[in-house]
DNA sequence: CACGTTGACCTTTTT
DNA sequence: GGTCAACGTG
């Protein structure tokens, strides 16, 4: 066991220490590493492949999740799932909890989606099944204190209704993995017997789940290294628990501890004010990080008035940074607490022409576009997946609304089928008119599915996005973000094609492409690499990383630390380490800064300093305000917080008029003098129509039997629309 | 059934 | 300030 303080060069220790088990001889399929992030993965991947060579291509080493999705799908029969099965993503998770909850009449405010799903993924994460979690005493009373009784019957609907669907989330991921090892002793062994090396990275992060995988892979060999760092624990929020350092040591008694102490990062002011937050924590291994660079300079401390100030004083600071000192754009970083910051610091960069790139944040797969086309494949190759399907039956449009797509989970449930099973013999279940429509519909999924068995990965995609009609819906609409949709749409298609035409892997089918898209987050990265950038993200995400100039920006109290973390000393703790894990991402400079005003839900709130500005021993820090002098108060922020609730109701910054803009496809048509509504029963596909908004048309066609006749009109000014006869008010102008 | 409008809630953080 | 479910109207 590693313990090894940031940047003391844990993953260099892990690298190495791969490359020299090859080097001696271990055979690189028995090797496993195990890391938290992608990032992780490809880049000690790259490092490994520069120190051994092609070699580093046969080492298992990936994401927990992505490693065991792997062994899952390989051994889904033993567990009752094909082994194409669906990965729901955390919307899939929520989207499912609303139908169930809905179908159960709960209280959606009571039953919060999100707060249901983060019920159930701690219990998963702590290995407690809906069944257990069903029988557990103290689970219950807790439920029933908090007025809900329900959760564990939502629980175990929930899960039945993933396993109907053939689908896991990412929780199933781990949770099912240790079923497979539990239940199946020979597929314990085999694994147990392949990976006779196992490496992980980020120990301190790993759940019970984690850990028990962990701990079971290991039992036979017991050759096992982690690396982690207590004072770096920033995932208790995802069931994280430091405890799995403390049981390493009990679990192999000869185990060996290493530490590392030396940060060979950053300058001695830098981890000097690292330490010194740090030391506000009660619960923590004592460790002595040092380092033995130059002192450097001292932090400087930045204030503004409003979060665009902030923006556009932090890009300044980069312009005239990389001036002076002939640094590049990516030597620096922009570390936020929440995504939503990223705007105003974006603005500013934008502005004055700086190059940056975000990382996080909203990923190409999880845009609505992308999530359409891919629930498309979901269904062709997993036709259960009951989220895809109710995500695209109805889109684009084909005349099959909610209510009847109710009606087909009703339908599947009292007949204990799958909703597939009953559109594809939809007369049996459904009423005339929505049974056709219906039926179309999973004659076009089956026909993709017979499709798909012969093309490529890329033919079967582009053949899906064309016969769905998703390509030519997108295609028409012309607005900006309909454009920027329809190029998404053409990025996936061509990363496909790119996929489709690697020389390196021998099956090349869209079913496979599949199986790594759920696991992808922010991933274009590969192409981009190399450009010179500013580096923008959550700290979060910055873990691992290092940059030469780092801006934190948002210190702020109820932003870092976060509001929510507010109620409890140890919630409050990770919030502290998150600031350790971000000041010790800078190697030479380190700024910091807030603001004393910011949008927030649209509407500007007062912001107080941050308490971690306090916590830093003031020697370490160059207060940079071209306002305000500090005075003989006990502390700057003391005073600055008191001049703040002074005058909190003077500070006033006239709001932006509001200018109601109408979209241009909305614009009103004035109807002719004298217009009236005409007899339509007897409308004819070719005769022109005036319509009181929409303007002047020609019917394009008509389908549906009176009274519920549906008319295609291409009206001049906005375009094709589908209308009810019986509700839409038509004047007829001429045959 | 389609579509536009309104109003609630939202924000931690990630796989 | 942005998303998404609920609602009302044609």
């Amino acid at each position: 066991m590693i313990i090894a303080g940031a940047g003391s060069g844990k993953t260099r220790v892990i690298t190495y220490r791969v490359a020299h088990l090859i080097r001696n001889g271990v055979d690189s399929f028995n090797i496993l590493v195990l890391t938290f992030t992608n990032k992780a993965a490809r880049e000690m991947r790259e490092r490994i492949n520069h120190l051994v060579g092609p070699e580093a291509k046969n080492i298992w080493m990936g994401t927990f999740h992505s490693v065991f999705a792997k062994i899952l799908r390989v051994e889904a029969d033993k567990l009752g799932y094909p082994s194409n099965f669906t990965i729901y993503d955390t919307d899939d998770s929520k989207s499912l909890l609303r139908a169930i909850l809905k179908e159960m009449s709960l209280d959606d405010k009571l039953y919060n989606a999100n707060f249901v799903l983060n019920r159930i993924s701690a219990a998963k994460n702590n290995l407690v099944g809906w069944h257990e979690y069903q029988n557990n005493d103290q689970i219950q009373a807790d439920d029933r204190s908090s007025g809900r009784e329900h959760l564990g019957k939502i629980y175990e609907t929930y899960a039945q209704r993933c396993y109907r669907a053939g689908a896991m989330d990412f929780d199933d991921l781990l949770f099912k993995t240790n079923e497979l090892l539990k239940n199946f002793p020979d597929v314990l062994n085999k694994y147990q017997h392949k990976f006779k090396f196992l490496m992980v990275d980020e120990y301190q992060d790993t759940n019970f789940s984690q850990y028990l995988i962990v701990k079971k892979l290991a039992a036979v060999n017991e050759n096992i290294c982690v690396v982690g760092d207590d004072a770096q624990s920033i995932y208790a929020f995802r069931g994280a628990n430091i405890q799995n350092i403390l049981n390493f040591e009990k679990d192999y008694p000869d185990l060996k501890i290493f530490k590392l102490e030396q940060n060979y990062r950053s300058t001695q002011n830098i981890v000097n004010v690292a330490n010194s937050i740090i030391a506000n924590n009660k619960e923590q291994l004592k460790k002595n990080v040092f380092s033995e660079k130059e002192a450097g300079d001292k932090i400087k401390v930045m204030r503004a008035f409003s979060d665009n100030e902030e923006g556009k004083m932090v890009a300044e600071a980069i312009m005239f940074q990389r001036t002076t000192h002939g640094l590049k754009w990516h030597d620096f970083a922009i570390l936020y607490r929440t995504n939503a910051q990223s705007r105003s610091m974006e603005e500013a960069l934008r502005k004055l022409g700086v190059p940056y790139k975000i990382y996080g944040g909203l990923s190409f797969y999880q845009r609505k576009e992308i999530k359409d086309l891919i629930a498309y494949f979901r269904l062709t190759f997993n036709p259960n997946d009951e989220e895809a399907l109710k995500r695209v039956i109805n889109y684009p449009r084909r005349g099959i609304g909610d209510t009847t797509v109710d009606r087909i989970i009703v339908s599947a449930d009292q007949n204990n089928i799958t909703p597939f099973e009953v559109i594809i013999n939809p007369s049996q279940y459904l009423d005339g008119r929505t049974s056709a429509s219906v039926g179309n519909f999973s004659t076009m999924i089956q026909s993709f599915q017979v499709i798909t068995k012969t093309l490529t990965a890329y033919e079967a995609a582009l053949h899906i996005a064309q016969h769905s009609g998703l390509l030519k819906d997108l295609y028409a609409d012309k607005s900006i973000e309909g454009l920027n949709r329809y190029e998404n749409i053409q990025e996936l298609l061509n990363g496909i094609k790119e996929f489709s035409e690697r020389e390196d892997i021998e099956e090349k089918g869209l079913d496979i492409f599949m199986q790594d898209v759920a696991l992808l987050t922010n991933d274009d990265s590969d192409k981009n690499k190399d450009a010179d950038t500013v580096s923008l993200m959550t700290i979060h995400s910055s873990k691992g990383l290092e940059f030469s100039q780092v801006h934190v920006v948002g210190l702020e109290e109820n932003l870092f630390p976060s509001q929510m973390s507010l109620n409890s000393r140890s919630d409050l703790e990770e919030e502290r380490r998150l600031f350790y894990v971000a000041t010790t991402r800078a190697e030479n400079k380190l700024t910091i800064s807030y603001a004393t005003s910011r949008f927030k839900f649209g509407t500007l709130i007062n912001c107080e300093p941050s308490r971690f500005l306090d916590e830093i021993d003031a020697k370490y820090l160059e207060l940079d305000f071209s306002a305000k002098p500090a005075s003989g108060g006990s502390s700057f922020f003391d005073d600055e917080r008191e001049a703040w609730s002074r005058k909190t109701d003077t500070f006033s910054k006239p709001k932006p008029a509001v200018v109601k803009t109408t979209s241009i496809l909305a614009k009103a048509h004035v109807p002719s003098p004298g217009f009236a509504p005409s007899d339509t029963s007897n409308l004819q596909v070719g005769m022109e129509v005036e319509h009181e908004r929409f303007g002047f048309g020609k019917v394009i066609s008509l389908e549906g039997n009176k009274p519920d006749v549906k008319a295609t009109i291409f009206f001049k000014e906005i375009g094709q629309k589908q209308l009810l006869l019986k509700f839409a008010k038509l004047s007829i102008v001429s045959k």
